[in-house]
Parts: C-alpha cells; structure tokens; sequence
DNA sequence: TAGGCCATCTGGTCCT
DNA sequence: AGGACCAGATGGCCTA
C-alpha cells in the first residue's frame, strides 16, 4: 500500500529533530556538557569561526576540522534528509511500478489480488525459464512441466494461484506425477482433459466423485500454449474476473482466469500474455461467472468436494516443492 | 495473536 | 556535496 508523502513533522518534530542532531554533535565531539539546544545554536554561531579546542582548551592541531553543528548546518541537515526520504519514497515507488508492471507479464494478474513482491519475482524467474527451455528444446512440453515449473519454490498460496490461472486441477497433477494417466504423442490438453467421449475417461482410483463429468459436454481448452504457438482459439473467450483471485479456488473448480483488462495496454504486441480459460463448448459456464456453479453442473473433475481437495493439496504440494 | 507483507525512515556506502 | 542505492528498523494492516 503506498501512501502520498506526508510532511516529516509528523513523524519527528521540528524540536526532536533539532534535539536530535544536536545529541548527535554531542556523542560525535565526545562532550558530555548539557546544554539546551537553544544554547547551543546560538553560542556555536558565533563561535562557528573561531579556532576549535580539544578537550583540555588546547587548539587542534591536526586531522580535518570538524564543522560544528551550527543552527543553519542543523537545518541544511533537516532539509536534506527530508530530501533524500521523498527520493527514497520515490525510488521504492519507481520499484513498485516496475513489479507492477511485472505482474501484469506473469502468468496470473489480478488488479485486486496481487502476488507480493518476492512471489512476482520467483515466479516470473521461473517463467522466464520455462519459456527458455521451450525455446531451447524447440517444442512444447506437456502442460504439466510446464506448470511445475512456473511453480518451484513458490508459495503454497501462490502455487494453487498458478496452478488454478493455469486450469490445471490437483487430478491431473497427481496424474503427471504418476505417469499412469498422461498421455503423451498428443496434445497435453486432451491427455489433461480428456474429451467425454473418451474411453479413457473412467475414473481413476482415489479422486473421488466425477459424476459431475458423466453428464458432460465437450469441453474447450486453450492455454498459454495455443497464445504462445498458435492464434487464441475464437472460442476460448476468457470472462472478466473483477474479484480477488484469492482464495485459490483449486478447492472447488480449479477455474481461473487471468485478468485481461490490463492486457489491451499491452495490446497487440502481448503475444506471450497468457490467455488461460476453461469454456464449456457450448455449455452453461460460457456465459456465466466462472464462480458460479450452473444448477446443472457440467463441471468435469475439476469439482471436488473439500476434503478431498484438501487431501489432494497437501499432495500436490509435495509435488510442486520437491 | 503470530506471522507475512508492506511502506517508510534512516544511516551507511559508493559514485559523480 | 549531493544523489542513488542498499539494508536494517519500525510500525501498520491483514489473515489464518
């Protein structure tokens, strides 16, 4: 939260100020004798040219004069660290725009819920690495790399965070991680979320409830992926999210999707902005709140009842942080 | 209430 | 001398 500049007296008076920096002058010259700063000011100003004496009334000899701190000098001192406190307020906002306009490029955006400063940092570290390895290899990994990527060494917080811009649910973690279920030879979308009509799509032990799925519609998918490699699929129409991304909702839908308003100052040239969304084809949730659940949920198996997401968490946890 | 995050102040250091 | 940068200290706010 940055706040306007506000005058330094509210913090420190002008008196404490003085008082300050004259007992400063004290300890510095090492003199114990008290004297009210009024005192001070007024003999030092006419003694601010005469010969300095040590301790024992004897002149200095050597080593650089001290300056005393005289009336004026105290002020120039004043004003200078008020100076250089505005410039400090304004270099840390400089630095806070700068994150800002860093967390508008990662992978999740929210205007309302923003990743704190050392997540921005890690995460977009990560991602630029991501998208150097993809570079480097010269084809896309599954989602699923992709995804345990962007999150190592990220917040449990932040890593749901991720995970849910991504569409990525705790399933098909667990699914990569035991390698049993991911498909590989075909599109990292299909083998993350299978078409309904897939054989494959019986449930797999342990991951509780999919009825939600058996009343299915085709789904579509698009991801960083296709905005990365390809045009954004015209169906993928990510809905405005206004609200907080916070909570991570993998709890519930693992639904997410990026804040888009920021993107069009980005405009034509934000070919790397993700554009993550899960739309059903034709279904319910096209024109609804990804937050709202359609009474006729078609909701796949992103849809978990708590505890078993909570179980799921703790899993993927150990996923993303080993 | 503890812990995380943040903004701000502050003094030190380095550089111009 | 003065500005930029940095890191430590401090206090406020928020959340689990």
């Amino acid at each position: 939260m940055l706040t306007l500049p506000f005058d330094e007296s509210v913090v420190m008076t002008e008196s404490q100020l003085c008082k300050k920096y004259a007992r400063e002058k004290l300890v510095s010259h090492g003199k114990n004798i008290k004297r009210s700063p009024e005192e001070e000011t007024e003999q030092e100003e006419e003694e601010e040219d005469k010969e300095e004496e040590d301790e024992n009334g004897l002149p200095r000899r050597r080593g650089p004069r001290k300056k005393k701190m005289t009336k004026i000098r105290i002020e120039r001192i004043k004003v200078r660290r008020v100076e250089a406190n505005a410039r400090e307020r304004g270099r840390m906002h400089g630095l806070n725009d700068a994150l800002d306009n860093l967390r508008k490029v990662v992978p999740c955006y929210s205007k309302t819920q923003k990743l704190s400063k050392i997540e921005t940092l890690r995460l977009a570290k990560n991602y630029i690495w991501a998208l150097s390895e993809i570079l480097r290899i010269g084809k896309r990994p599954d989602l699923l790399t992709f995804v345990q990527n962007l999150c190592k060494g990220l917040s449990q917080p932040t890593t749901n965070l991720v995970a849910g811009c991504l569409q990525l649910n705790a399933r098909s973690f667990l699914m990569g991680q035991s390698g049993d279920t991911v498909q590989h030879g075909r599109s990292p979308y299909s083998s993350i979320y299978p078409p309904y009509h897939s054989p494959e799509l019986s449930t797999p032990p342990g991951h509780g409830s999919l009825d939600n799925y058996k009343t299915g519609k085709p789904y579509n998918y698009c991801s960083a992926y296709e905005s990365f490699y390809e045009s954004t699929s015209p169906e993928c129409t990510s809905p405005q999210f206004e609200g907080p991304l916070s909570p991570p909702s993998m709890n519930y839908n693992g639904i997410f999707s990026l804040k888009q308003e920021e993107a069009l100052d980005y405009g034509k040239n934000y070919n790397y902005g993700m554009h993550y969304c899960a739309v059903p084809g034709r279904g319910p949730l096209g024109q609804s709140s990804m937050f709202k659940l359609p009474t006729d949920s078609h909701f796949p198996y992103d849809f978990h009842l708590r505890s078993q997401s909570l179980a799921m968490q703790d899993e993927l946890n150990a996923v993303f942080h080993n």
